[in-house]
DNA sequence: CAAACGATTTTCT
DNA sequence: GAAAATCGTTTGG
């Protein structure tokens, strides 16, 4: 089933980082239909979370989507290159997200192939925020784009991840946010090859 | 209006 | 392991 607005609502983001994990990332983009299941996501706590484009409830025409209601989409670009793709958490005005960092690809690898310009199939595909997002067509005219929509949605197709399975660590790349850098809100499914090799603290 | 800077990935040494 | 690629957003003058 189609994960309802209620799931991303809720007022505990890490918590919902945690509950994607295992969930079915959908894109139909362009007429094209790839999927993959979530392995890795990140937490971003808006206000109280120097790590986020939000931190101290700053609003900017850019961080606007995420002080909507949960369950859109927050696409930003990184370097000039990467789209990075994000859910929004939360009810209107709590800017909370979460990042997902790596899927393991189930339907449409051949379009994810030729989208990534690779030949075989290897764990580089979807591994990383930036190479999924690529990977599945998601840029950043898809943010606000709601996640209940058509282009861009998550399943849950009953797989469970047992809690013993479940890793938390540290954020990647976010060394500037200080303390807050320490917080264990990055979560993947211990020995998944699509987990992104990116470096915690 | 100009300048600096990334929630990264790839490539070259 | 180090460095480049590359551009929208944000900040400062």
């Amino acid at each position: 089933m189609i994960l309802e607005d209620s799931f991303y609502q809720g007022k505990d983001v890490v918590k919902i980082a945690k509950q994607l994990l295992g969930k079915v990332l959908v894109t139909h983009i362009g007429g094209i239909y790839t999927s993959g299941m979530i392995v890795e996501t990140e937490a971003y706590a808006g206000a109280a979370d120097k790590a986020s484009h939000a931190y101290n409830n700053r609003r900017t025409a850019r961080t606007e989507v995420m002080y909507g209601k949960g369950g859109t989409s927050y696409v930003y670009l990184c370097y000039g290159i990467h789209h990075l793709f994000n859910v929004v958490t939360n009810v209107q005005d709590v800017p909370h997200a979460v990042l997902v960092r790596g899927v393991e690809p189930l339907e449409g690898i051949e379009h994810m192939l030729a989208r990534r310009r690779k030949e075989k199939l290897d764990s580089t595909l979807t591994a990383g925020p930036g190479a999924l997002s690529m990977a599945l067509g998601i840029h950043t005219r898809h943010t606000g784009v709601p996640l209940s929509g058509t282009e861009i949605y998550i399943e849950d197709r009953g797989i469970k991840v047992a809690a013993k399975n479940i890793v938390a660590a540290t954020r990647v790349g976010v060394a500037y946010a200080a303390e807050d850098a320490y917080l264990p809100y990055r979560f993947y499914i211990r020995d998944n090859k699509y987990v992104s090799k990116g470096k915690g603290l």
